[in-house]
DNA sequence: ATTAGCACTCTTGTTAAGTGAGTGCTAACA
DNA sequence: TGTTAGCACTCACTTAACAAGAGTGCTAAT
């Protein structure tokens, strides 16, 4: 049961309305504001329709319409327009990025603050998930005669490093024997690959050494892969939400803080989500019902995907939100692009 | 002009009371609580002469009592007792904090949400200020023909690395060479000593291939330098305080978290305060009026010192928080002792 | 020096009335 | 048949008035 033409124009003007001004939006307003060429009278009528097929609610008998989450999904799926970023808006996000190019973490983080800047909401950016990330080399590195450095170095130049304490002195020629055993080993395989399988307990050592060393490295090696593997989450502009009426009340404001706290668990949930610019509203979203969140992947030399996403409530400019998205995460991919890398100093990724 | 002795019980029991209860007391509800054998009109005269002193504030005419900032500086300094931790809480600690033992960071994590789980309080921990570490050695690794790895390490085992991109390739030999030459000229300095004085630009390099290799990886050097300077900040339990009634108003909420959002201004303010535990009450705190500031400082290896602290109200239980925090940082510090590092993997020092 | 008594103050909670925005329905109209 | 004007009705929100309660400050008696 499709809706006419006037009934969507009377819904966008709903959404239009209540998205900027946060109250229920009454016939006689949208009237006067929209020139639609009926009368407030026509508009109830419609608005009664619209409410019966789930597009508005009331929240009494006396008050105006609210878009309900159907309405949202509707206008993000048919009526919302792109927004085009401003110069100065593009000139801003060109600006900051590239003040911060040549570190990646900080880029990353600076794209989220750019986020929350621009669109007053609270947002976030997470590295590429390196699942697929291939081992380059490992290498021990000799401290003193009983701490080494656990060093694996992923193709993208992703570095992870730990120190280790033996428990027994190790001798410099079993330290770089077993580099160099692990290195073959390992080498090109993918992170995941290397956790998953049980290629760790299979590689047999046929020297009494270095079998004794590698029993020592072998726990610490896997907590360093582990550990390679997250991905560092930056949260900003959380406070924002303060300042919107849907969490003037304290209990609302605690809910969507405490949502956050829980970095580990958020960071899950983000990595499920799928790529490019995607839009769940209110009830699409398991927990954070009566939130929204725009999610887009930005890629890392074309292969490793990373996430920037903004949350606030559904009552969002969508159009301007997603367009303002999609241009911060090409730009970015452009950033990360590795033939761009132009100068002496690319990354410190994580 | 000393308090008498009743003054001080006065005192001791509106404070008590107001901590307990966070709204205003009364003089009734003191002589019916607290049996001092006196009248209310007696202790209403008390309390009218340490209002004159500024010990207490009256919120208006009819309102009871509440404690001014002075009262409980008298508090934290005179009246306060320990409170021993109860076997449960010492057991808590205990096994929290070991548990991940052999992981710097998540120690130090896990030390701060320990602390606001205890406390009801929001908290924080930070790693040790690393001004004074030295540098035990720099190793330059090649990943291919023009990115190479950079990495410092200090004597503690901390470890700082970052990915460098070259303009043009280098030699194997050239980066053995510098790798060698770096660390002959920095080895057991401090950090804060090499960034500081102009010793980076000092040394002079004789051979043509060398100095242009330096040239392209001084920059990344200093850089890096400054980044293992960087301690880490991890907050815990910040959406405690919307349960508190001081912040039961969104302002105030709101004010509090950002103040938090902050994140490098109160690391800065953090590592400003003195050792060992310091307490600071309301206007003693130049931003952060209204609220108590209780830090505390742990050492790692004896050396290294690392600060935690709890952030609340100025009504605060401060002879049981501070009591927390001595056992805490002492379990810390005896978790960081060198010579009890048991096992065959000790850190990742962030 | 202490205390009982009492007037006074100020907050908090409740009730009642008034206001205004907005709906829903009906009847008239094109 | 779709549109519109008119009107009664609903409900949240505001304001004022009032009562209750907690607490002080002062005075006079002990």
């Amino acid at each position: 049961m499709d809706l006419s033409e006037r009934q969507l124009q009377i819904l966008q003007a709903i959404i239009n309305d209540y998205v900027e001004n946060a109250e229920p939006v009454g016939s006689r307003s949208i009237a006067k504001k929209y020139d639609l060429g009926v009368s407030p009278a026509t508009i109830r009528n419609e608005m009664s329709d619209l409410e019966e097929m789930g597009y508005l609610t009331h929240p009494h008998t006396s008050a105006g319409r609210v878009p309900s989450d159907k309405a949202y999904r509707l206008y993000v799926n048919n009526l919302m327009k792109k927004k085009n970023l401003s110069a100065r808006e593009k000139r801003l996000i060109n600006e900051r990025l590239s003040a911060s190019r040549d570190e990646f973490d900080a880029t990353i983080r600076h794209a989220a603050e750019l986020l929350s800047e621009i669109t007053h909401l609270a947002s976030f950016a997470m590295t590429p998930a390196t699942n697929e990330e291939k081992i380059s080399f490992i290498r021990l590195l000799p401290v003193d005669d009983r701490t080494l450095i656990l060093m694996i170095v992923g193709e993208s130049g992703n570095i992870t490093n730990s120190t280790l304490r033996l428990k027994v002195p190790y001798t410099q020629d079993a330290l770089d024997l077993l580099s160099k055993n692990m290195t073959v080993n390992y080498k090109g395989r993918t992170l995941d690959d290397v956790l998953k399988s049980h290629i760790i307990e299979d590689v047999g050592s046929d020297i009494e050494a270095l079998a004794a060393l590698r029993g020592n490295v072998m726990p610490s090696f896997i907590r360093t892969l582990e550990d390679m593997l997250n991905v560092n989450l930056y949260m900003e502009g959380m406070t924002n939400i303060f300042n919107l009426p849907e969490y003037s009340s304290i209990d609302r404001a605690r809910d969507f803080m405490e949502l956050f706290a829980r970095k580990d668990w958020f960071t899950r949930k983000m990595l499920e989500r799928a790529d490019g610019v995607v839009v769940t509203i209110g009830d699409e979203n398991d927990a954070m019902k009566d939130c929204s969140l725009i999610t887009a992947t930005y890629h890392v030399d074309g292969k490793l995907v990373g996430k920037i996403g903004v949350i606030g409530p559904t009552r969002m400019k969508y159009g301007e939100v997603t367009s303002i998205m999609e241009f911060l995460t090409n730009n970015l991919s452009e950033s990360f692009r590795l033939t761009s890398g132009n100068d002496d100093d690319d990354s410190k990724r994580k």
